[in-house]
DNA sequence: CTTGACTCCGTAGTTGACTACGGCTTCAAG
DNA sequence: CTTGAAGCCGTAGTCAACTACGGAGTCAAG
């Protein structure tokens, strides 16, 4: 049943999915996508169910999963697991919806600074460096308790 | 003018700016903050003027320009820039919206699914891990164009 | 005058997700 | 049968923004 046309070496997989040949290696040394046996020392196959599951890994990458958890998500893919993928989803759903506050209260700011440096063009003192130099971050996230990195927004 | 008080170490700065040392000691080599001249092999000392520096930066940052993209600002510091300062801030301003509406079409997504899966606990097949099977990317944004990393919602 | 915290400095390591390289083997076309 | 693209493999490099380390020097308190 697996092996029913596996017909494309990695190359075309990799066009296929739409993602780079070391992508795959990659992925595979991760243990993300399984190494199919090469026969006789020979190249490797792929099939349709490697499109599946490197789309798996792409489209959980693109909701915001890093690579562990994409891991996490495909032991539990056999679907037996409703709670633990709903929990992991729901904490993931928490960390995007903070990012989109904190984007927010960004996007306001940075507004705000356009429309004033654009209101008095040709002004000796630029509005928006004068924000940056007010320490604009503290309105709406202090800086992060001890040293350790910023909060990202990237 | 520029050295009234200056009377904070390396430490005292970082604790004033809540920063590391290391953190500060990299911005001075990536010459995002001055050092101060070392009086006869000893230690420098620094002033409120390099707290609001650090505040500058940290600012800045938080409103995801990265540290080129600060340094770029530094140089604009001065205010008679305000036409390429409003220029980059307006660039950042775009890039924060595409951010934001990405993560809001991941927003909606996952919170439907952890509705979906909710509903049906105990249920054999989970619905989540079917959706990320589906490849819900092509819903919302498509793989990147050639095989370069993934749009990163972080 | 000793102790111990702190500074200075250069260099190296970390993280995450790849990307690149180089040497070898395999395979299909001509 | 040759040629050249593509596959295989392990290792090393990339990027950003730090973080850690180690050895030497400095300074203030006791």
């Amino acid at each position: 049943m697996p092996d029913e046309m596996n017909s494309l070496t990695i190359g075309g997989l990799a066009k296929a999915a739409n993602v780079s040949v070391e992508t795959i290696r990659y992925y595979q040394r991760r243990g993300l996508i399984p190494e199919p046996q090469r026969p006789l020392g020979g190249i490797r196959r792929y099939g349709p169910s490697d499109i599946g599951r490197l789309s798996f890994v792409k489209t959980s990458q693109q909701l915001g999963f890093n690579l562990d958890e994409v891991s996490d998500l495909l032991r539990l893919e056999d679907g037996t697991h409703c709670q633990e993928a709903s929990t992991l989803a729901e904490r993931k759903l928490h960390d995007v919806r903070g990012k989109i506050e904190k984007l927010q209260q960004i996007e306001a700011l940075l507004s705000a600074m356009v429309d004033r440096c654009c209101a008095q063009e040709g002004n000796i003192s630029c509005p928006l460096i004068a924000s940056l130099h007010e320490g604009v971050g503290r309105k709406f996230c202090t800086y992060p308790s001890q040293s350790g990195p910023p909060a990202k927004p990237q």
